[in-house]
DNA sequence: TCGTTAAATAACCGGTATGTTATAGTTGAA
DNA sequence: TTCAACTATAACATACCGGTTATTTAACGA
């Protein structure tokens, strides 16, 4: 599974969030997801683990997991290629940035 | 479906690609995919305007499919956020990020 | 060695996504 | 008004995804 099939799973997101914060071995993730289980966690994880999105380390029993950029940077590659024509595709972009940049109060984005 | 499933599919970020080079009417697009029916481009477009990666104007019978920088802001957001975080998670960043930005002869990675 | 802990894998099931063919709905043109 | 062009929708089949329970694998500790 690739990258972008990869994150458009809300859990794998949320598992992704979570180890922003740090690293931490499979079942402090699974505790994280009372709603799921454990083996459920688990091929999440393999998941990531396929698309490089994490990359883990064993000590003892435990499988420590960690953020790993190669993944996302090939993601980052795709969307900064849509960022480069942005400007010639619509002029609107320039309003659309101050209101991003500007804070919230322009918009009414649903977030 | 959301921008991050919508991108999961590999055809729909080729109708995305081919937008990218400019607009195009829905059977302008569905003539790209030779090994795909009509009905299954028309689809993946229906999927990309729910997601607000594209935009349609209509012209007589035609419908002009246009890039749309909304959704895929949305996306590149997500990303950003680790960009962020990516110096302080993993020091091998600064390596990582220099054998990018100083062309691919260093690394050999499949694109 | 044996039991416990930690995590992955196997097997199965339901829902949904993606593809097809057939059809409907609109618009322009003759 | 009738036909042709363009696109979307309906209906259906199949494959895959994400969840579960049960089991296996691996490593530590007594």
């Amino acid at each position: 599974m690739d990258v972008f099939a990869a994150i458009a799973d809300p859990t794998r997101r949320a598992v992704l969030d979570l180890l922003a914060r740090g690293p931490r071995n499979a079942g402090g993730i699974a505790t994280e997801f009372p709603r799921l289980t454990q083996p459920g966690v688990s091929r999440h994880l393999k998941v990531l683990r396929q698309a490089k999105l994490v990359v883990v380390t064993i000590r003892a029993q435990q499988r420590i997991y960690r953020l790993n950029p190669e993944g996302l940077a090939d993601l980052y590659e795709w969307v900064a290629k849509y960022q480069a024509i942005w400007p010639e595709t619509l002029d609107s972009l320039g309003r659309y940035l101050d209101a991003r940049a500007g804070g919230v109060k322009a918009k009414g984005k649903k977030r």
